[in-house]
Formats: C-alpha cells, structure tokens, sequence
RNA sequence: GUGGAUAUAGCUCAGUUGGUUAGAGCGCUUGGUUGUGGCCCAGGAGGUCGCCGGUUCAAAUCCGGUUAUCCACCCCA
C-alpha cells in the first residue's frame, strides 16, 4: 500500500494529540520559572565537535548514535543526541565562567540513530534544564526536588528515583583502578561488551545487565571507599536536603549513566508503565569540557523525555484531551449565502471567535452534521429567507436554542450571541 | 548491529484444512417530507489482501525473497 510513512523512528504528531505536548510543555514553563528558569533555545545541529568533547569519545551515544554530517563547507556537523552540550556551548557566551550562576531551560527534538523500539524514537523529544556555574549539594537536591514537582504537576504517580554518586575526578583515579584489578581478574568470563569496557570505560561494567556478569558485578568493591571524605560529605547533605524536602529516593550503587561529564550526583526517574525503556527522566551534576576551552562548565541537570513522560501519563489514565474549540460552524445555503458567510466569518475571527464556514452546497441536514462532529458550540445558518430579511440565525447547540440577528447589528453586540 | 512477531478498507480487526463477486465494527457519505446536529433506521462509496517471485486447475491463505512496522537485546530520555 501506497502510504507514506515517515522515516524511521519518526512520528507525525497530529492536532488530535497536540494538547498532551502543550500540557507538558506548558507545565514545564510554568514550574521552571517558579525556580528562577528561563528558556534557552539553541541550534538543532552543532559542530560534532561540541559533542564528541562535551558528552566523552568514549560513549555509546558519540561512537555509533550520532547523525552526524558535513556541510557544504566540509565541515563535520551533527544533529543534536542530547540537550546538555549545546547549552554549554552557548553559555559560554555569557560569564557563567567567572561563577554567575545560569537557570536555562530547553525544550525540542533530539536524534540518535538507534532501533526504534517501546519508548525510544530516532527523532524524540526533550525538556530538560541547567543550573549552571555554581557547585552546592543544595543545588543538586534542589534540581531533583523540581523535577518532582514537575511530575507531581503532570500527574505521573508511581515514579521511583534512584540515586547515586560518581565522585570527581580525583576520586575516580582511585576507584577506576581498583575496579580495573577486580574485573581483571574474571572478565575471560565476562560478556564480549564488558571485555571492550574494561579498557575505556570500568565503571559501565558496573551497569551491565548480561547474566554472565552478574555474579562478578555484586561483589564488586564499593567504589565510594575510594572517594575522598569531601565526596562523601556532599553526596550525604544531597541526600539530607532530599530527605528534608520529602522526596523519596533509592540509592543505587550500581546507577552510572552513559554519558562521561558527569561527576557527583546522578540520578534516574524511572516509571513502571513504560516496558523495557522506562527512564523518563534522567540527570545529575556534570562537568562539561568543550573544544578550545581549558577549564569546564559546571552544573547540575537533567532532562526528560517527552515521548516516555505521555506513555506514563496514558498509563495512568490521565486525562488531557482538549478538544479543539471552535465557537462557530456557519451553514449557508446558495451562493449568495455562502458569500454573506464568509464575509461574517472574516468579523467574528477578529472579534476573537473561532470560525468555519462551510463551503460545499451540501444539504442543511449535512451541515449540521458536521457542525456537530466539529464540536462547534454555535451554528449560524444563513439561508434564502435570511437573505431576503438581511438577517442571519445563531443556533446554541447545547441549548438547542435560536435566535435571529441583523447583518447590521454592531459586532460588539453580536459577540454575545456567542459567549 | 542481533533476535522474535506482524503486514487485509481511513481506524481496530475477522477471514476456518488453499475453492466463485474479500467481511465486521467504528469513521465517511446520502436519505428517512420542502431549511436544523447528537440517538435510531435504510442505502452508498472505499481494498491491485505490503511488495516480488514460486508451488497449484485455483493463493489473502502454502513456500522463498524483499520492504516496512512493532517488540526485545543493547543503549538511554
């Protein structure tokens, strides 16, 4: 069959199903500025550079997810895998480095080239947000604590938080070589990815989720033994703020996340209706590191996913089905009625009242249907009599009442008729 | 990249061990007294059964290939 369909792990995103994405970008808006967040838009593509650098070389994401192409330039470009590296890269242009703190948010597309699978697209769609340029336990804990309010806002029950800590990099020297001894020793037997993960990237064994690895991965050593009593005094005043703010939270030790910036807290919201991709959310404090700069942006984030936060909103039923709201569906009957009907629509539009004129010489009794099927609260009929009396009749279809106005009514008047 | 499942009307799906003009519900459309919606009733339109090839007297049905989608691995939002 001849349909289009769009390119994998697309979706068109049809007006029926608008008003879920405008609930949750507008409750997005609405909570963040209550802590002091304002929207920062960046570019979709970035010089593959910004991520290769600021995400980490090492990661799944920059070695096989990037949409990555050149411009006509020979430049290498990419489209955008996460929101975090770009908003580094723009804030460079203000004084975050000199220790002002930035409260951005940003909402839109991001792209990794993955197989689509429940709850994860090629194309999908984030909101996340930034507090920038300052490092305070009451910062990370703040961020997780708005991120709780942002779902309590949109109704998504069920929610756990698991949290963790990733230390700094003095600490992870220590404890990368430590799990480097300890894996060392059995990974003939571990997993083919483990194997590959032992030389650039120790602690993602801690994440893997083969069989084979288990046995190996729980009596691992605890990798916060090597951290310093700093680390470990920050990571248990986040803990305390979380627990003074009521937010329930899980530790999990074995919660390390994909990408290379991050330091300190991490955190992930997973939902139990989502199947096997169930993070909707996911952040932590980070340390960015950008081409052609020698010191890192700092900060704590996170950043949820559109498409994940609808699938848990369907799961619990909530409801959000805006209709589109048409005030009026004008019937008209003959040419010269159909005229006077468009000429009324153009009035009434500026008077802020939402129109559709029919414009097929369908019978009155079709009119109406679809008057109806529109959900239009008024229906104003013009028909041969109307003409002749230069009148034209307002029907409330809830009421089922009504009533004849005048062509030459005064507009202001005649919006009444519609409240 | 690897595995599994699915592919029939705009949508959700039936279609028996291959057998005449391929079905239902919803939606759409026309009408049910001249110009009034929802409920109800009666009609109607709409499908090269994903695509290509094979087996057969005969294929939506069996076989092979191909493409797409979904799900899982993986990874993450």
């Amino acid at each position: 069959m001849a349909k289009s369909t769009p390119p994998p792990g697309t979706a068109d995103i049809f007006p029926e199903e608008i008003s879920r994405w405008y609930n949750l970008e507008d409750t997005a808006r609405k909570v963040f500025s209550l802590y002091g967040f304002g929207e920062l838009r960046t570019p979709i593509f970035e010089y593959t550079e910004v991520f290769k650098r600021g995400l980490g070389d090492a990661t799944e994401v920059v070695q096989k997810e990037m949409y990555t192409f050149e411009d006509r330039g020979g430049r290498s470009m990419t489209l955008r895998p996460e929101g975090t590296a770009s908003v580094m890269r723009a804030l460079l242009n203000t004084d975050v480095l000199n220790g002002n703190e930035k409260r951005v948010y940003y909402i839109g597309p991001m792209f990794r080239g993955e197989r689509p699978a429940a709850g994860r697209r090629r194309q999908f769609h984030q909101i996340g947000v930034e507090n920038v340029g300052r490092v305070a336990p009451e910062l990370d804990a703040e961020n997780i604590a708005m991120l709780m309010h942002y779902l309590e806002e949109l109704k998504i029950t069920g929610a756990e938080l698991l949290i963790n800590t990733r230390g700094v990099e003095k600490d992870r020297i220590p404890a990368a070589k430590m799990l480097k001894e300890y894996f060392g020793a059995s990974i003939d037997t571990m997993c083919d990815d483990c194997k590959v993960r032992l030389e650039n990237n120790v602690w993602r064994i801690l994440d893997c989720k083969q069989t084979a690895c288990q046995e190996f991965i729980e009596s691992a050593p605890d990798v916060v033994e090597c951290f310093t009593e700093e680390t470990k005094e920050y990571f248990k005043r986040v803990c305390e703020i979380l627990d003074s703010l009521g937010v329930k939270y899980t530790v999990d030790k074995r919660l390390v996340r994909g990408l290379d910036y991050y330091v300190h807290t991490v955190f992930e919201l997973t939902h139990p209706g989502l199947g096997a991709q169930n993070a909707i959310a996911g952040g932590g404090r980070y340390e960015v590191h950008l081409p052609q700069q020698k010191k890192p942006l700092i900060g704590v984030g996170f950043a949820a996913g559109l498409e994940r936060l609808i699938m848990a909103q369907e799961a619990l039923r909530v409801i959000n089905d805006e209709r589109l709201a048409l005030d009026c569906y004008i019937v008209s009957m003959g040419d010269a009625a159909r005229a006077k009907a468009l000429e009324l629509s153009g009035k009434l539009r500026k008077a802020n009242i939402a129109v559709i004129a029919e414009v097929e010489s369908k019978s009155m009794k079709a009119q109406m249907r679809s008057a109806n099927r529109l959900n239009a609260k008024h229906v104003v009929i013009i028909g041969e009599s109307e003409l002749e009396d230069n009148v034209f009749v307002v029907k409330n279809m809830s009421e089922g009442t009504q009533e004849t106005i005048s062509f030459d009514t005064d507009i202001n008047e005649i919006t009444k008729y519609f409240a």
